[in-house]
RNA sequence: GGGGAAUUAGCUCAGCUGGCCAGAGCACCUGCUUUGCAAGCAGGGGGUCAAGGGUUCGAAUCCCUUAUUCUCCA
């Protein structure tokens, strides 16, 4: 059966259940710092668990990609050495919210695996909560009593956990509950005789592996520790589908189930090597093969590789499987882009956001691909010198400081490094290596844990009213604050029954303000939004926290970000009429000051395109539409409206839609009241910032006003220096011909000038002994003159030194020379000369041998330093 | 969030512990020579050494701040 089939089956199943079939939640999370991607079927329901949402449906099911790569699953390292672990996978689930409980959810799971997809009883077990005494929570006796209607008199199918593996908790308080696992065997006959299968469930064995989890949410774990039961208990079920497949596909391997093998059977034709014939190429595919699902599903969500956060993640995927592909494989150019339609082919029905931007995923992959292999590359010009330095020096060991460095600086992978060492015959010191990396992350570790208080409860209650698009001034009473400590500075963090402050989200950074009482003034230096949390940012504890507050945002701040969030929409529209609708929203910032919007396109817009596009932009603000905003309208109806939703945005079921004349979007964020009041958008600037993908920068209003009068203020400055009244531009070509000419001449007339003092100079030379001693004060304009000077002088034939001095602006200025036959001789140094006559001009100098300058603050000592200059030369040749 | 590194000509980079007036290769322009596979020769143009401060007689080089990029860790 092939796996989209497979999916289907499944979704079928439960939609016969009377489940709603819900679409897969993006698999990048925005909005939650605990958690960086989805990396399980219940994140979606979250809400629902904690009972801030009522559930629109009470029985769901769906199929949920999920990345697990940091954090308490992390099987990045895993991944490809066996045959089971990946770093994306679907998870297939079903839902009860306060409906069903342990009686349904088993039986049906039962009914599918056993009944649909007919995998036979006796390669079957179930595991269910053996009971936690300290906890006061019984052995699961109903789950047992189903399952035992599954395994008709066969109690040892059915296998008693501890907390360890069938206790299911949400975090260190919340929502939990016992599980139940189902553990399926897939060795064969003559394999499962030797040791029964139930001693062999748990123990990570390759064939006998858990494919589905239920839990039952029944209990809440209170921040002491206690459990209380919950007043409606839920289903919450996973199952890996690509296990799932290897099952009902009869393949002892996920990677040989139809989702991998198209893509393994493409990469080994791209890299000329075939599946199965080495156990470290076999690796190295199943690496890239996963690798580009994982990194290919996260670009679609929008997430695309960067260096920091969630993008870095992505990265680091993609760069472990060029890394194993340039290991094993032999390719040492950019290919995985190429498998990209391969991926969608096979995926792109199930996931059309995967379908919609496959072109998009293409040119990211390539591009970082490539810019890696340049990584690398410059890590090997790096490392040979490494060792022929070595090799030099006769040792045969690298220092783990240089590997470490090579690897935490310039990101050449360490185990490449090895690989070289070994082909040179050097090894690595593997101890420092590990020693430096333990180092990096204790540092990390120690400043990434900042030192937060616990929050101080001034009143009961969780949610906070956003009552900021009506009012810009409320009463407000203090909930809970808590004290930050961040770059040792205490910041203090409020928490308010309502607000008008705007909390930073959606590129649209956060207000700020003042919070005020009768008896003291806070400032409130910025909003952030955490976990469905409004976090208003203080510079100091309220001295009472009890009492009544009035909040007041900063209005020309709220006014200027609005302005330029409203002229964020209609650049949009603009950027969409001018260049096509390819064009969405990638990324934007909005604040105060200015505005930055990235965007899909893949060209450098030219300049009548970005006036075009100001054009259209500017004549939406001169039309003066008024702002009409929409609370509440459900999804499907803002979209045919024509908003434009963001791939791999998390959308509730109504959204707010803001419309500026034929400019829809869904938006939560503060607006003008009309276009006109924006007043006027001028774009700064535009670039790339990832392949296929622009940035622009613009600002509004007065900002913009401000921007345009200074440039005019400059071209009319400079209009007026030239004297010029008509074309500026042709005088000042004219101005540069002239100028080159004239440098050129001014050059000859230089270097005749400097021809002539010279040769003053060497009339008026001395002779000491076999020596000629040229000096004199000159006229020079600069040191750089003087030293030119001294340069022209090293030219001429035979021993020379020359010594001259200069009054320089009010300063004085020296420079010595010895000429290079002399110099060679060793009898006398122009630093030394320097040294002894620059304190006559109160300073200091110094040089080469052959020509040293000083520089000083009296230039009357210039003459005396000259003569001293004589007089040491004279004892030095004598 | 923390650490390390980079930013020099249109491009790729060199310039180590401050001082040979800022260099190479490719690209560009002019001329010659040749007309064929990265052509050769001669000459030439092109740089606020990321920005701003500081130390110094002197800074591309040392220090600080900022910006951008790369990289590792959390």
């Amino acid at each position: 059966m092939k796996s989209q089939k497979l999916r289907q089956l499944f979704l079928n199943f439960f939609r016969e259940k009377g489940h709603e079939i819900v679409p897969s939640a993006p698999m990048v999370i925005r909005n939650d710092p605990s958690l960086m991607f989805t990396n399980a079927g219940m994140n979606q329901f979250k809400d629902i668990f904690l009972g801030h949402t009522a559930p629109k449906y009470r029985r769901v099911a769906d199929s949920q990609k999920c990345l697990r790569v940091s954090g308490k699953h992390n099987d990045l390292e895993e991944v490809g050495h066996d045959t089971y672990h990946h770093t994306m996978f679907e998870m297939l689930g079903n839902w009860s919210f306060g409906d069903y409980f342990k009686k349904e959810a088993i039986e049906w799971a039962w009914e599918f695996l056993n009944g649909r997809l007919g995998i036979p009883a006796d390669r079957l077990y179930a595991t269910i909560f053996t009971g936690s005494p300290e906890d006061n929570v019984p052995r699961d006796e109903e789950s047992f009593r189903w399952w035992q209607e599954c395994f008709p008199g066969q109690s040892d199918r059915i296998l008693e956990g501890s907390k360890e593996d069938n206790f299911w908790e949400m975090g260190e308080t919340g929502p939990c509950g016992p599980c139940s696992e189902i553990h399926v065997d897939l060795r064969d006959d003559s394999e499962r005789e030797k040791i029964p299968g139930h001693s062999l469930v748990n123990r990570s064995h390759p064939l006998v592996l858990e494919i589905w989890n239920l839990v039952f949410i029944q209990y809440n774990r209170r921040a002491d520790g206690s459990l209380e039961l919950l007043p409606d208990s839920h289903v919450d079920t996973g199952m890996g589908f690509e296990r799932l497949c290897m099952v009902v596909q009869g393949k002892t391997s996920n990677y040989d189930t139809d989702i991998f093998q198209t893509l393994i059977n493409e990469i080994s034709i791209s890299c000329g090597r075939k599946y199965g014939e080495t156990e470290e190429q076999d690796i190295a595919m199943r690496v890239v093969a996963d690798h580009l699902r994982a990194i290919s599903f996260s670009i679609a969500d929008g997430q695309l590789p960067s260096n920091n956060k969630a993008g870095y993640v992505i990265r680091r995927i993609l760069r472990r499987a060029v890394r194993y592909a340039y290991n094993y494989l032999n390719v040492d150019e950019p290919f995985m882009y190429r498998l990209v339609p391969v991926l969608v082919a096979e995926m792109g029905d199930q996931y059309p956001e995967l379908k919609n931007s496959e072109e998009h995923i293409s040119r990211i992959i390539h591009e970082e691909e490539s810019s890696f292999l340049k990584t690398l590359g410059k890590g090997l010009k790096m490392i040979d010198r490494m060792i022929s330095d070595l090799k030099m020096k006769k040792i045969n060991v690298l220092p783990g400081r240089i590997a470490f460095e090579l690897y935490d600086t310039y990101g050449f992978p360490a185990d490449l490094t090895r690989l070289i060492l070994r082909e040179n015959n050097m090894t690595l010191d593997t101890e420092g290596f590990e020693q430096e990396m333990e180092n990096q992350k204790n540092r990390s570790r120690k400043d990434g844990t900042l030192d937060s208080g616990d929050w101080i409860n001034v009143r009961e209650g969780d949610t906070t009213i956003f009552t900021g698009y009506d009012k810009t001034t409320d009463d407000i009473l203090i909930m809970k604050y808590r004290v930050v400590k961040a770059r040792g500075k205490d910041i203090c963090q409020l928490v308010f029954d309502k607000t008008p402050f705007y909390a930073e989200s959606g590129g649209q950074s956060g207000d700020s303000g003042v919070i005020a009482s009768e008896e003291e003034q806070i400032r409130i230096t910025d909003t952030i939004w955490e976990n469905e949390l409004i976090i208003h940012l203080a510079d100091k504890i309220p001295s009472r926290p009890d009492a009544a507050f009035v909040a007041k945002v900063d209005l020309r701040k709220r006014a200027m970000t609005a302005s330029n969030h409203t002229a964020t929409h209609l650049l949009h529209y603009a950027l969409r009429k001018v260049l096509g609708n390819h064009v969405e929203q990638k990324g934007s910032l909005v604040t105060s000051e200015r505005l930055r919007f990235d965007f899909s396109h893949f060209s450098r817009l030219t300049r009548e395109e970005i006036l075009e596009v100001e054009n259209i932009a500017n004549q939406l603000v001169r039309n003066n539409f008024t702002r009409q905003v929409m609370d509440d309208v459900p999804l499907e109806e803002a979209l045919t409206m024509g908003a434009m939703a963001l791939f791999g945005e998390k959308y509730g079921d109504t959204v707010r839609v803001v419309r500026f004349g034929d400019s829809v979007e869904l938006c939560g964020g503060t607006h003008a009241d009309s276009t006109a009041g924006i007043g006027l958008i001028k774009i700064i600037s535009e670039g790339a910032i990832a392949a296929g993908i622009r940035r622009i920068e613009a600002i509004t209003g007065s900002k913009a006003d401000e921007y345009i009068n200074e440039k005019i203020a400059e071209l009319e400055n400079v209009a007026s220096m030239l004297k010029s009244t008509g074309n500026v531009r042709e005088s000042v070509e004219k101005l540069i011909s002239e100028n080159a000419a004239l440098r050129k001449t001014v050059e000859k007339y230089k270097s005749r000038i400097a021809k002539d003092i010279i040769r003053d100079l060497v009339q008026n030379a001395v002779q000491i002994g076999d020596v000629r001693f040229i000096r004199g004060q000159v006229e020079a304009d600069s040191a750089e003159t003087l030293k030119s000077i001294a340069f022209e002088i090293r030219k001429i034939p035979g021993k020379n030194v020359a010594v001259m001095g200069s009054q320089i602006g009010e300063k004085a200025g020296l420079v010595a020379m010895v000429s290079d036959p002399l110099a060679k001789e060793g009898r006398l140094e122009a630093t030394e000369i320097i040294r002894e006559i620059a304190p006559e001009i109160s300073g200091g100098g110094g040089g080469q041998p052959f020509l040293a300058t000083a520089g000083g603050k009296n230039p009357g000592g210039i003459a005396r330093a000259l003569e001293k200059a004589g007089k040491f030369i004279r004892e030095r040749l004598s």
